[in-house]
DNA sequence: AATTTAAAGGATAAATTTATCTTTTATTTT
DNA sequence: AAAATAAAAGATAAATTTATCCTTTAAATT
């Protein structure tokens, strides 16, 4: 479904999306924990959402990354958009280059309903939803 | 979504079940042809299928592949589960290894609803239905 | 200003997926 | 039986994804 770095990234902002407002910064190390990744792989798709400024990044002595108050209202499609690109919810699910209404694969419309579905709920999940329903016990971040 | 090798497994499959009985042969080039999908991988691809006893294979001259009666019946599903296994249909979508009712992730619910909805659907589309849909000029094989 | 800390950036490597090519095996036709 | 055909099998290569490591840059503390 999705990749593992999109899993890595979705995990790590979820992570800070956890932390309380004053105390929302944290390093590498430990998010890399928190998100169950491996550190070094993490840093680089860390980096791809600094730059989609999902997050902000301080260098130096207690220097980290942070979610922004937008960052947390995020929702999940976007965090998929920028780390595999939007195929999953665009392309044709058997291949075809041209896949519409006009010229349909066998099974276009079957899986325009669960493309849709799927959609509509990742567009409707913030980070913020995810993180507080971790911090209500109700879910997990790590296994 | 699915992998490559998975999509050209699919392909070949509705190709072959395209095929009207009496006439439901053909040889490898016409199958990765039809199916948009490079020759040699698609060999590699239908040998799997073989294997699965989802398919029939001829060697020698005017040899190929068929698909059997209770081939045209297979459900999407199990050339799915077949090429990519199955942790589309089961795996955590964020990479928990527990995930479950009593330890979910914080997408588990929503996921759950997608993921019957999906489950549902290729359960119960077979390689026959795409291959009608196909046959009556309703969809196409091909872009 | 010098030192320390931590992310940024870039090079490299391992693993997996996708793809091709060559030889072998089985089957049909001559 | 010999020749021709087509899939099976296995070796190899290319591309992509995942992962690690090392040097550079920026910022805080001393």
């Amino acid at each position: 479904m999705f990749s593992k770095a999109c899993k890595y990234a979705i995990n790590s902002m979820v992570f800070l999306a956890t932390l309380p407002e004053g105390q929302e910064r944290a390093g590498l190390k430990e998010i890399a924990f928190a998100a169950n990744s491996p550190e070094a792989f993490t840093a680089k798709i860390l980096r791809t959402l600094v730059r989609e400024n999902l997050l902000l990044s301080i260098k130096g002595p207690n220097g980290g990354f942070e979610i922004s108050d937008e960052g947390r209202k995020t929702p999940l499609y976007r965090i998929v958009q920028v780390i595999d690109g939007d195929s999953i919810f665009k392309g044709c699910a058997l291949g075809l280059q041209e896949c519409s209404e006009k010229h349909p694969c066998s099974v276009h419309h079957k899986f325009k309903a669960i493309r849709d579905h799927l959609t509509g709920m990742m567009m409707t999940t913030t980070l913020q939803d995810m993180a507080l329903s971790i911090n209500t016990g109700v879910s997990f971040l790590k296994t």
